[in-house]
DNA sequence: CGGAATCCGTATTGATACTG
DNA sequence: CAGTATCAATACGGATTCCG
């Protein structure tokens, strides 16, 4: 048995369908994304972020990406977008139920990145010296 | 305190500096990829592949971007390349132990993923309604 | 003043043909 | 079979512009 296979079992998720698989793997395809998973670990330390504030936070995002990110996720249903009609202007973004639910599985990638990254410099010190071992001698 | 800082506490991970974070979201934004997550996915059901394999397995993928992440991923130490001296050509792809746990990592956002599709398509048809009745009447 | 849309140069990605 | 080379398409980022 795959390991999919036991994991479906033990969580009681119901055998995969072709097409449903195909949506699984757009959405994913959507959410693992750089700026997506930063936002969401943003907006899940500080609850409610404006535009201004989430652009700071999100260190070397364009304003462009910016919009265009939280567009998409609003459009997927995991931030809500707040207008307050006063001036100055005011936008305040914030994690829905369903973003909290992904920002929990997130959670796992960073703390793995946090975990690990350390082993990453070296495979990748280890994988130069040994491209440049090959260059010379191979 | 924030869900950040609490979840430090209680998983006992070291204080944040920033040069480290600056590292983790570098990693995160190498592996919060698509392709790579599909590649992930499927060298843990399969254990071990072939690039044609792995071609046809992730469907959609184009040769050179086959051939890009999967190099990254060996230089990250999530992958091991191992080349048979062979005609025709065989190469092997397997998950070292850095991408076993990554794999573990990610699997909650497949999860969540296969448990939420339903509520992001009904968000997005909202969306869409609501954007629509916008454009009408406002 | 805060936030979003537009234009344009640059970097990444994709489709195809070709090589060992 | 497992890639590499090449060129077209697209996405990205920055500056600017517009809106309230």
């Amino acid at each position: 048995m795959t390991d999919d296979a036991l994991r479906r079992e033990l969580l009681d998720i119901p055998p995969t369908d072709p097409a449903v698989d195909r949506l699984v793997e757009e959405i994913i395809g959507r959410v693992a994304d750089k700026w997506t998973m930063l936002l969401i670990e943003i907006l899940t330390e500080r609850g409610c972020c404006r535009f201004g504030e989430l652009s700071r936070a999100c260190e070397g995002i364009s304003q462009k990406m910016l919009t265009q990110t939280l567009r998409a996720m609003e459009r997927d249903g995991l931030v809500t977008r707040t207008v307050y009609p006063v001036v100055p202007p005011k936008v305040e973004y914030r994690l829905t139920d369903l973003g909290l639910g992904l920002s929990k599985a997130f959670c796992g990638v960073w703390i793995w990145a946090e975990e690990n990254f350390r082993r990453i410099e070296q495979a990748r010190s280890d994988y130069a010296e040994r491209k440049a071992a090959e260059g010379g001698a191979g």
